[in-house]
RNA sequence: GGGCCCGUAGCUCAACGGAUAGAGCAAAGGGUUUCUAACCCUUAGGCUGGGGGUUCGAGUCCCUCCGGGCCCGCCA
């Protein structure tokens, strides 16, 4: 597996440090504050006690010790800190000539090889329409979906629909009872969303609405062939909708594997469970504990009425998928209300004899409004198309302001690929746990720490690139393009990518391959406004910078590609 | 009542246990005859919710209190 610049230059200060050491210690490699004058630095406190002398004198002793040499040019200590300067041409021409032979998959790397993925995400539910709180999955999912791949992993992306259980129940019924044949013609998931609202307000005031609805629930499940029709037509419906939406956001999946899919499958389980005898009665339901899990909480797999519960069929998917798609690693894109949840299904499954495998709730915060928790029954609810399209509008404003000699068509598609960055980015940029209260200029804006001012790098990049007319990359990287403060700075920054891909793939947080973009983005927009490339002084110069523009364009679509979020060549 | 998560500049957020806690927005000022000003450069803004502890070193780990959110078998 390839070792990138970066981590071989760690690698090699560690070494530096136990050969002039003479023994294996682990320290960390860290990087020095900005006014320090060095690239690395290796705290060297732990090392005091045991040697009884003071990390100043240490940390001077090895600065002594290391050589310059290929890979530092200068070792010197600064408190109980060694601090190492590259030697800069080298690590220059590392960086670049990587960039150039990998390209777009520099980055890249091959821990996933052979090992397979399934990432369950999106799971909008059917018969209404999907709101902002459903972005964070999907959004996140995707971006998931593709770090992996960016591994190596084989990928399985699931959208496990919410096509199932109670809540068609009352659908039905209100669908029997109140129907607006017109209206449903017209916009089906509206009419639909109309009825659900309805059926609770009406339960609210005659709870016996409850018990219709439980009656349809039931002929739904026995395959009434009325219930069964309209829950498919609502089901197809929905499809069709929520295609709209994810045309938009272009996020696809591997399977769309809905809990219906999965209701003539809970029977084994159960079969399963009582035949390993985890499975008891309590209170006329089918439960399994799971104390010696730490877990109060049972799982509840059968019902008092016979009826079975979530639980049952998010057991029958696991166990699907694993026999299926023998995956090394489930992730559920779920938000954190679930947590318990999941806990529950992690260790049934372990409990179940299915614990070779790596199950991780991938938990977000939720989206509140600022007058509180989002409710669709109660209209409280921000719906996610309606997001977009005035994301897109507003992209179009400017754009159209910016750059009105682009032809109508570029506009277009710059107000498409810059408003739906610019709401993924909203998302992606921060840590996933956190609780997000909606907000619609936060959400869509165009300027600062946004979507489009990391576009806005690449367009800059690219112009660059285009009139220079695409000549081939410099090699030698000329030594001079890393002279100054903000090619060498810009340099260091590119050669820190791989890293930062692997955090994010590591920690399944991929605000910090937006955080990485955003400093590069910052990074290349003060090079752009103080180092002339076109202008440079010659020839040898001019291609080099222009191989750092390049490489730093390169980085920029690579890294937003991987959160999802296209670019544009002009804006 | 029990459990989990969050609390960092006026607002929204970053910060592998490492040096003087950084950005964006908002505020004040400056920059375009030179590769796209959706940009750049200044300035100002902090007891990292409070209090204890562990550590050479704590925003980060532990305990506790306060504030907010979420969850706690027959919904999903």
């Amino acid at each position: 597996m390839t070792e990138y610049a970066f981590a071989r230059a760690k690698r090699e200060a560690l070494e530096a440090v136990r050969r002039a050491l003479g023994e294996p210690v682990d320290l960390p490699v860290v990087l020095p504050p900005a006014e320090v004058n060095a690239d690395l630095a290796i705290p060297c406190f732990p090392l005091a006690a045991q040697r009884r002398k003071s990390p100043p004198e240490i940390a001077g002793d090895l600065a002594r010790a290391i050589q310059p040499g290929p890979t530092f040019a200068a070792a010197e200590a600064t408190g109980g800190y060694l601090n190492l300067t590259l030697a800069r041409p080298a690590f220059a021409s590392s960086v670049m000539s990587e960039l150039i032979r990998l390209g777009d998959r520099y980055g890249s790397n091959a821990e996933g090889a052979g090992r397979t993925v399934v990432i369950d995400f999106s799971a909008p539910n059917v018969a209404k329409p999907m709101s902002v709180g459903h972005l964070r999955s999907t959004i996140i999912g995707a971006a998931l979906y593709k770090l992996h791949g960016f591994s190596g992993y084989r990928l399985v992306g699931d959208n496990h629909l919410g096509d199932w259980g109670t809540q068609f129940g009352a659908l039905l019924h209100a669908y029997s009872m109140w129907l607006d044949g017109d209206a449903y013609e017209q916009d089906p998931i509206a009419e639909l969303l109309r009825l659900y609202v309805k059926f609770e307000e009406e339960a609210g005031k005659d709870p016996s609405l409850r018990d219709r609805a439980r009656e349809w629930s039931l002929r739904l499940e026995r395959g009434d062939p009325d219930a069964r029709r309209l829950w498919e037509e609502f089901v197809r419906h929905s499809m069709a909708e929520f295609q709209r939406t994810y045309d938009l956001l272009e996020v696809s999946f591997d399977h769309t594997l809905g809990e219906s899919f999965y209701e003539d499958k809970t029977r084994e389980v159960i079969e399963q469970a009582v035949a390993r005898g985890i499975a008891v009665e309590d209170e006329g339901a089918l439960i399994i504990r799971l104390d010696n899990a730490g877990i109060t909480t049972p799982v509840l797999l059968r019902r008092r009425d016979g009826a079975t519960l979530y639980h049952t069929r998010d057991l029958a998917t696991a166990i699907y998928r694993i026999r299926t798609f023998r995956p090394a690693r489930i992730l559920y894109v779920v938000g954190s209300d679930q947590r318990l949840h999941f806990r529950q299904l992690f260790a049934a499954l372990r409990e179940l004899g299915f614990g070779d495998v790596e199950y991780v709730h991938v938990d977000f915060g939720l989206v509140r409004l600022p007058e509180g928790r989002m409710s669709t029954r109660r209209g409280r609810v921000v719906f996610l198309q309606d997001v977009l399209e005035e994301a897109i509008e507003r992209a179009r404003a400017l754009v159209d302001e910016k750059n009105p000699e682009l032809p109508d068509s570029e506009r277009e598609s710059v107000a498409r690929i810059v408003g739906v960055g610019a709401i993924k980015y909203a998302d992606l940029s921060q840590s996933r746990i956190k609780n997000i209260v909606f907000d619609w200029n936060r959400m869509l804006s165009l300027e600062g720490d946004s979507a489009p001012y990391l576009q806005y790098t690449y367009v800059r990049a690219r112009g660059i690139i285009r009139k220079a007319g695409d000549a081939p990359p410099a090699e030698p990287f000329d030594a001079r393009a890393a002279a100054s403060a903000q090619e060498w700075a810009l340099i260091k920054h590119l050669s820190r990518f791989p890293e930062a891909v692997h955090d994010a793939t590591h920690t399944y947080f991929p605000h910090v391959v937006a955080n990485y973009l955003f400093q590069l983005a910052q990074l290349f927009h003060t090079f752009y406004h103080e180092i002339p490339v076109l202008q440079a002084e010659d020839e040898d110069l001019r291609r080099s910078r222009q191989h750092l523009v390049g490489g730093a364009a390169t980085v920029m679509r690579t890294g937003l590609d991987l959160l999802g979020i296209r670019v544009p060549e002009r804006m």
